[in-house]
DNA sequence: GCCAATAATGTAATCGATTTCAGCAATCGC
DNA sequence: GCGATTGCTGAAATCGATTACATTATTGGC
C-alpha cells in the first residue's frame, strides 16, 4: 500500500508539503503542487481515510436509522436525504434496524464510537430515555418520529391532526365502525395517529372498540392479515385508517379477493400516497406526506448542527400534509 | 473524549492490557478484565473505531452500489444483503449512484481509500475497463450485472435466455410486433435482454423494427411516457416486453386510461415480480428473480473473498428465473 | 540597505487504537 | 530442585495521515 511518506519521497519533499497539496492548503508553491501531484499518479496513491479520520476528528459520513428500505416510505426519504448528502460531501451509512431494539442500540453507538458525525433517526424502537443518553456523544435529529423526552430536533407531520382529519372523512362519507391498524406499539408516530384517530370518534360520539385497533401490521401481507382477522368479527369494520398504503393495498387486494365492496361495503384509508396508491383499484385516499421536503429538511438541519458544534435542544418542524380523496373511501353516503 | 489511556489510568493497567479485554485476547486474568470492564463503564468509554480501523487495516464495512433505491428491485436486493451482512457483523456502506458515472466512480473509490473491505456493484455505468482498474484494489463482486472483461466474479441470471422465454411466450399469445424497453444502454443486463429479445423475434421469422426499442426507461412514469409514445407511432406494437415491473404497470396504467385493452390490444410482460406485479390489475406477466438468493449468494462470495486474500477471477453464478404467467398477457390467441 | 512581514517548507508531535517483543512469575516434568 | 514451558502484563513501535511550530527564503516599505 502507497502512504504519503511515499509520495513524499518520490517528490524529495515531506510528508506535510503532500499533505498540504491534498487539503488545497495555500502557501504550497505551483512547482511543489505539480510535483507532487506527479508523483501521486504515479503511485496511484489515494490517502487512507481511516488515517485522515482519525487525524482530523471527522468522517464525513451520515448514519440514517431505518426500519426497512423494502417500504417506499423510507426509501423516499433516504433519496431525498442522499441529495443533500451528496451535495455537501456527506457519506451516507444506511442502518436497517429491521424494528429491532439491539439492531438500533448497536447503530446508535456509531455516534459514540465517532464513525459518524451525525446521525438520523427515521423510525425509534428503544425508549426516548436511552435515545437521550445516545444524543449526548454528536448531532442527531429526528425524522418523522419525535418526542419532547429527548433534547433533539424533530421534522415531522402532525400524525395526530392528520389522522384526525382522514378518519373524520370516513364518518363523513357513514363509516360508523372504524378500525385502526399501526405498526409500531412504542412509536411516536403510532400515538400521534391512535390519538387522532381517538379523538376523531369520540368528537363524533362514536363509540371505541378495542377489537378494532390492529397493530405489527407492517406491509402488504400483513394488510391481507388483518383483512381476515376483521372479517373473522363479529360485528365488521365498514371503515378502515391503516398506518401504511401498503397494509391498505393489501386489504383491498383481500376484500376483492372475497368479493367485498370497497367503498360500499368497507372505505379504506393508507398513509403515505405512495406510487401504489393510483395502481390498486379502487384507488386508495390517503395522506400525502412531503417526504422530499421531510428529508432534506431533516438531512439540512443535521448539516447546520455539526457545523456549529452547539448543543442541540427540543424542537419540532411541522410539514403539511394533504388528505388525498379518491375511490376507496367515495361515496359510502346513502 | 475518553480514549483507552483513560480507561489504563483508572484502572491501573497498561493500554495493552485494556485493548485485550476489548478485543477478548486470551491470556488476561479475570481480576485484570474486571478492572477493565468497571474503568470502561465508569468512563462510558467506546473505542474510536478510526483508530481501530487504522491500526487494524480493516474496516468491517461493505459498500453496496445501487442506482436507486427507490425501485424496489435494489431495496429487496439490499435488504437480502444486509441479512447475511449483520449475521457476519459487517455494516453497510449503501451508495445511490443514480445511474451517474462520476458519482459511481466516486464510490468505487471507497476501496482504494481502504474505508471498505469489499464492495458489491448492482449495476454499472463506467466501462469495462476501469472497473477492472479498481478491481486491484480490493474484492469485489458483481450482482446482477456481469461482464467477461473484468475479473471478478458475478452472480445474476441469465438476462438473454429471459428476455428470449419472454418474447417468445408473448409470439405464441399472438403478438407479433413486440415492443422492448430498457433502461441503460452500457448495461450488461440491457445487452443480454435485448440479445434474447432479438433472438426470439428472428426465431420465429419476425422482422426487427428499430422505433419499437425504447430506452431510459426506468419506472412508472416513464411506462406512462412509453406507452404514449407507442401510441403515437404509425404502427402501434401488440406486445410489448419491459425492463422492469415498475414500467410495464405504467404502460397498463396509461393504456387503461386511453381505454386500450390489457391483454388483447396490447400485451405486457414485466421483470422482477415485484409486489406491485399482483396489485395492478390486469395483473402483470412477469419474471421473477430469485432477489433474495441472488443478494445472499453475492455477500456470502464476497465475504469470502475478504477473507481469503487471494486475487479474483471471472466466474459467474446463473440463478433460476421464472416466467409468472399472468393476465396480462394470456389468450391473445383468437 | 535594513528590518519587518510574509511565503514556503520541514520537523516532530499527535490522533487512538493494536501488536510484537520482552520480562517476570507460576507451573510442570522428571 | 532445576530447566523448560506457559500465562500474564507492560513498554514501545506502529498504522497513515494532519498540523503547530520552527526555520529559512523572499518580498516590501521607507
Amino acid at each position: 500500500m502507497t502512504t504519503i511518506a511515499d509520495v513524499a519521497n518520490l517528490a524529495g519533499l515531506s510528508r506535510a508539503t503532500v499533505s498540504r497539496v491534498i487539503n488545497n492548503h495555500p502557501n504550497v508553491s505551483e512547482e511543489k503542487k505539480r510535483l507532487v501531484r506527479e508523483a501521486m499518479d504515479r503511485l496511484n496513491y489515494v490517502p487512507n481515510s481511516s488515517a485522515q479520520k482519525l487525524r482530523s476528528q471527522k468522517t464525513d459520513t451520515i448514519a440514517i436509522l431505518v426500519p426497512v428500505l423494502t417500504n417506499p416510505f423510507f426509501a423516499y426519504l433516504l433519496e431525498a436525504m442522499d441529495e443533500v448528502a451528496t451535495e455537501n460531501n456527506l457519506q451516507l451509512l444506511v442502518c436497517q434496524t429491521r424494528y429491532d431494539k439491539e439492531k438500533e442500540h448497536n447503530y446508535l453507538k456509531l455516534l459514540m464510537t465517532k464513525q459518524v458525525d451525525g446521525l438520523i433517526l427515521t423510525s425509534c424502537e428503544n425508549d426516548w430515555n436511552s435515545l437521550a443518553e445516545y444524543a449526548k456523544y454528536g448531532p442527531m435529529i429526528l425524522c418523522n418520529e419525535s418526542s419532547e423526552q429527548v433534547p433533539v430536533p424533530a421534522v415531522r407531520l402532525d400524525h395526530e391532526k392528520a389522522a384526525f382529519d382522514a378518519c373524520c372523512h370516513l364518518i363523513e362519507q357513514g363509516c360508523r365502525r372504524i378500525a385502526f391498524t399501526y405498526g409500531d406499539t412504542v412509536s411516536s408516530v403510532t400515538l400521534g395517529r391512535e390519538a387522532g384517530y381517538k379523538s376523531a370518534l369520540s368528537h363524533h360520539g362514536i363509540p371505541l372498540c378495542e377489537d378494532l385497533l390492529v397493530s405489527q401490521v407492517y406491509n402488504l401481507e400483513d394488510g391481507r392479515k388483518a383483512f381476515n382477522y376483521f372479517t373473522s368479527l363479529k360485528e365488521r369494520p365498514d371503515g378502515i385508517f391503516t398506518g401504511s398504503d401498503q397494509v391498505a393495498t393489501g386489504i383491498i387486494m383481500e376484500a376483492k379477493a372475497n368479493n367485498i365492496n370497497i367503498p360500499d361495503d368497507l372505505a379504506i384509508i393508507g398513509f403515505d400516497d405512495q406510487p401504489i396508491a393510483t395502481v390498486v383499484e379502487p384507488a386508495l385516499t390517503t395522506i400525502r406526506q412531503p417526504i422530499k421536503e421531510m428529508g432534506k429538511k431533516a438531512m439540512e438541519m443535521l448539516i447546520e448542527a455539526i457545523g456549529q458544534k452547539e448543543t442541540l435542544t427540543y424542537q419540532e418542524i411541522l410539514l403539511p400534509y394533504e388528505l388525498m380523496i379518491r375511490d376507496s373511501s367515495k361515496f359510502k353516503i346513502n
